[in-house]
DNA sequence: ATTCTCACA
DNA sequence: TGTGAGCA
């Protein structure tokens, strides 16, 4: 399928899905006339990638889980630790998030209910 | 009509 | 990241 429908699908703006793709992130055929050909395989990748990046997870370290998975998950260089640090501390990032929208809903539910309780009076 | 690449304030 | 130019 053509960056369109990906778009469409994904929510990414066909802009980004060119992006990804210089990044290493995405490596989609391309048709004769230049066009790229996507995949339902690559559909599933993008959304991998949107997510992850929504969750703040910079495109250097998607592509290393990507390339990572693609590979097999195999464990074995040097460079390995300092991988798994890189993530340990994108979760830990994420749990602290997860913390403040915690918070936020709180604050909202709260706020929802207070009104609620006056527009009932 | 859609996509492509490249460049810009 | 958005937007526009100039092609195919």
């Amino acid at each position: 399928m053509r960056i369109g429908e990906v778009a469409r699908r994904t929510g990414v703006a066909a802009r980004m899905l060119r992006y990804y793709e210089t990044q290493g992130l995405l490596t989609p055929r391309r048709h004769p006339n230049g066009y790229r050909d996507y995949t339902e395989a690559d559909v599933r990748q993008v959304e991998i990638i949107r997510d992850l990046s929504a969750s703040g997870v910079p495109t250097r370290v998607i592509k290393i889980v990507i390339d990572r998975e693609r590979d097999g998950n195999a464990w074995t260089s040097a460079c390995d630790e300092l991988f798994a640090n890189m993530v340990r501390k994108h979760v830990a990032d994420i749990e602290m998030k997860i913390a403040c929208l915690s918070m936020s809903r709180e604050s909202l539910t709260r706020l929802l209910h207070d009104a609620g309780q006056r527009l009932s009076d």
